[in-house]
DNA sequence: TCCCATTTGTGCGTATGTATC
DNA sequence: GGATACATACGCACAAATGGG
């Protein structure tokens, strides 16, 4: 239960509970989260303040919004590995609107940017991908 | 100017003009985004429409609100670089909102997280930290 | 094809609180 | 204390897309 007289936004603790739930395994990836409107009424609080919270989910990337059929949870590690080589720099952004469209990724999810040694640049979904050092020996 | 009757929302419209403005350099680290009132008057919306926009951005890591001062830009690269070793793997994702403040992060800035061969993880601010490979020779 | 219920998207107005200057 | 500016939260309305009958 939500406390309104709480410090903590109303809509910061709606968004507790649900990562709550899904970082603990009771929503797992694919799930389906209750429907704004039902979440208006579980907490007993305005359709703005449920969405402000699904907002902060959205910004961490745990669920995925898929108008107007629902929202869904988001929850897997990376599946593709990325090799680097000596003196390649990895860093990390959000990417703006025409990358994420490019590269197909929902909101909430950084970037994973691989500057190689030559200058060359590549940037890849931080959801699906990780970079490593080819794995001793090479 | 925006379009109201364009497909894209207003919100994102404004949002398009100012990361515009700083990817442009037009306005730069540590700049004052104008205030919420005046980029209502300036474009003829609400202020649920300009906070959007604002949100919007937030979300991207380039601007920081500093309530109640002001909205500023936050555009540079990382300043910091952690070295890397044979077999280490690099990832990304979103930080929640504990992680958030242990690291004393922004909104919009993911993390870097590096798990060493022997399975410790290390997490960075995405915004001030990259990885790297030691340069060629070590 | 069409209608309808559901669900999210966008946008308006308003009010109040709080921190800064 | 007052002015400014962002934070939170309410209500309302309509649009648009989806899925089912």
């Amino acid at each position: 239960m939500i406390d309104p007289t709480s410090d903590r936004a109303q809509y910061r603790q709606i968004a507790d509970d649900l990562r709550a739930a899904i970082l603990s395994g009771r929503l797992t990836h694919g799930d389906r989260v209750p429907s704004e409107e039902r979440l208006c009424q579980e907490h007993g609080v305005s359709r703005t303040t449920v969405r402000k919270a699904i907002d902060v989910l959205k910004s961490e990337g745990l669920v995925e919004v898929r108008a107007p059929r629902g929202t869904f949870v988001r929850n897997a590690p990376p599946t593709e590995t990325v090799q680097l080589r000596r003196g390649d720099r990895v860093r990390t952004r959000m990417p703006i609107p025409g990358e994420r469209q490019e590269l197909d990724m929902r909101e909430g999810v950084p970037l994973l940017i691989i500057t190689r040694t030559d200058g060359k640049e590549e940037q890849y979904p931080g959801d699906r991908t990780q970079a490593q050092q080819g794995p001793a020996g090479k």
